[in-house]
RNA sequence: CAGAACAUAGCUCAGCUUGGUAGAGCGCUCGGUUCGGGACCGAGAGGCCGAGAGUUCAAAUCUCUUUGUUCUGACCA
């Protein structure tokens, strides 16, 4: 490419509203542009961006041996109303209407019609195992689009689906699939860690997610170190640093805490510390009035409690469920509530806890286990600092990651759905096992560019950057200068290594900045010296330039 | 969905409190001087002040409505 004749720009300042750092540099590169929350375009250099990431998944998914398809992105509504994800997905799915008032949908994810294309192949055991994917653009309507690439509306997926006879098949193709995304991931220069994950909206036998280590990441990722055990948090089983309680259960104790409403305001009042109290979260669980008990300073973990209760949908009560019972809020405490009341484990192991006395105005000190009724117990918090690997015992570790790929082991939950049976050896039918595969094509663009940028902009990784080089020139005035530069960008872009020749009428420091800015992995300026035949070439992200002869340059970029 | 902020030139923003001819920097055009890390001088082009209603002799400015964007939370493969 040509900078002089082609659609280029940069900004020179910051993105009004781009809340990330990566979304920032993206804008202000003139790699992608905004239309609206969460949609954006994708202007020459991000397409290019993104097409290498396609590139580079298409070979690993071909060489697992899956075969490219192309569904619509207009669905008929009547595929997610058979799998019951028309409740799902609720507010998510983007729904219209033809013109003959039909139901349709903008295809968020494609397990139905991955399942019902599986139909038209799959009569026999012997039509299995195999694996479509598709790269196609899904849409969600996100509560809340942010982070640039990172939660957007309408975005590129690569998804895949793998139909196999039995679990085993399925355990298979699986691997396949996993072996294939750590090859992509690998090839693309990305820091990324694999972590057991919540199965969702999608249902089924294992998640697990590919993070890429980033700080906005918006999940938390649980590792450790000693035995490679790693899950999101959301899974993860909370297993506490021993010994915490051993002091012997004292008598309870009305006291007066005037004014305190959260569990804060009540250490702070009693000086005691938050972990020697007991907070409660008053909930709706699919309608019915529950509430939560957890030690103070832990955090419900809501798909454990869906999990724990079978149950579908979990919300804050509103002020009319609560009045169905005894519970004050700010005040509700486990002792003497009338409604269906969940502890977490650790509650019971507790001694001489606070908690609220459901009188406004009052708490207990001193409480213990044995004062306490309740229906349920379980494992319904969120791992955090300071508890151990549950695997090892050892002390875990944190970090954050913005969700890249995801591997499901679906098991028969659509094929059931969708009626996908074959007829076995036995000639009896049985239901189909999946798997679905996903990667976010926009989301690892800007996973990287999270991951791999100073503070004078973006640096890609060589594999995935959209030219390999960018030629300078320093003064176009100068014919010595443009003809050498010129041959060069020929030389090279006829040996098939992709470059854009800067041959813009601008001042040298306008060049290097925008160089600077897009990324490109190496840069050959072609200055006074080049009527010597010297060049200087300096990778992006290396201090100084060194000089080199053309023909080294030619050399080194092969 | 709840709370909050913002919306003025292509971009980043000032002006609004206290109503009275639409502003700056960058970018863009033309001329000149420059030419190795976002140069300088001069002359220009460019805006229905998000949209609608109201108050007023007069509204970018005050009031209401509405749309959009962003933030915090909720939510979220």
């Amino acid at each position: 490419m040509k900078l002089k004749n082609a659609y280029f720009y940069t900004l020179r300042e910051d993105a009004r509203d781009e809340d990330s750092v990566s979304g920032n540099l993206l804008v202000k590169a003139g790699y992608i542009k905004k239309t609206s929350a969460g949609v954006y375009m994708m202007l020459p250099l991000g397409l290019r961006v993104q097409n290498k990431v396609e590139d580079i998944i298409r070979k690993h998914m071909n060489e697992a041996g899956a075969q490219e398809v192309k569904m619509p992105a207009l669905i008929a509504a009547e595929y997610y109303e058979d799998s019951g994800r028309m409740k799902g997905f609720g507010p998510s799915i983007f729904k219209l209407k033809d013109r003959n008032n039909k139901d349709m949908v903008l295809g968020p994810t494609h397990e139905e019609l991955f399942a019902y294309a599986a139909k038209s192949h799959i009569h026999s055991y012997k039509n299995m195992p195999f694996n479509l994917y598709q790269f196609q653009t899904k849409y969600r309507d996100e509560p809340r689009a942010r982070f640039g690439l990172v939660r957007v509306k309408e975005f590129v997926m690569k998804d895949a689906y793998s139909f196999d006879a039995d679990e085993k098949g399925l355990d298979e193709s699986y691997r396949k699939m996993f072996e294939a995304y750590k090859k992509s991931f690998d090839e693309m220069g990305i820091n990324y860690r694999i972590v057991k994950a919540d199965t969702g909206v999608m249902g089924g036998l294992l998640s697990e997610e590919f993070q890429a280590i980033a700080p906005l990441g918006e999940d938390t990722l649980v590792y450790c170190d000693d035995c490679g055990y790693s899950s999101n948090l959301e899974v993860g089983k909370v297993v506490r640093a021993s010994k915490t309680y051993t002091e012997e259960p004292k008598e309870k104790n009305l006291v007066e805490t005037p004014h305190c409403e959260t569990i804060e305001d009540v250490a702070k009042y009693l000086k005691m510390d938050m972990k020697d109290t007991v907070k409660a979260l008053l909930m709706n669980v699919d309608g019915e009035f529950v509430v939560f008990f957890i030690n103070g300073e832990r955090e419900l973990n809501e798909s454990k409690v869906l999990k724990l209760l079978s149950a579908s949908e979990i919300n804050f009560a509103d002020d009319e469920l609560i009045a169905t019972s005894n519970a004050v809020p700010g005040y509700c405490g486990p002792i003497g509530l009338n409604c269906k009341v969940v502890v977490d484990e650790e509650v019971l192991e507790m001694r001489n806890f606070c908690c609220g006395a459901n009188q406004k105005g009052y708490h207990y000190i001193n409480a213990n286990p044995g004062d306490i009724s309740y229906d349920v117990v379980g494992d319904i918090t969120n791992t955090k600092d300071g508890d151990l690997c549950p695997v090892c015992g050892r002390p875990l570790k944190f970090t954050k990651g913005i969700e890249i790929g995801n591997t499901f082991k679906l098991g028969t939950k659509y094929s059931k759905a969708m009626g996908l049976q074959y007829a076995d050896v036995e000639n009896k039918l049985q239901d189909v096992w999946m798997g679905s595969y996903g990667i976010g094509l926009g989301r690892t663009m800007a996973a990287i560019v999270e991951q791999s940028h100073d503070d004078k902009g973006i640096i890609w990784p060589e594999n995935i950057a959209p030219y390999k080089a960018i030629i300078l020139i320093m003064s176009t005035k100068d014919e010595t200068q443009c003809r050498i530069a010129n041959e060069l960008y020929d030389t090279l872009t006829s040996s098939g290594i992709e470059c854009i020749l800067d041959d813009r009428d601008e001042r040298p420091g306008v060049k290097f900045n925008d160089s600077d800015l897009i990324g490109i992995p190496y840069r050959v300026t072609v200055g006074k010296k080049a009527a010597d035949g010297i060049l200087e070439f300096k990778k992006r992200d290396a201090q100084d330039p060194e000089e080199l002869s053309i023909e080294e340059v030619i050399n080194r970029l092969k």
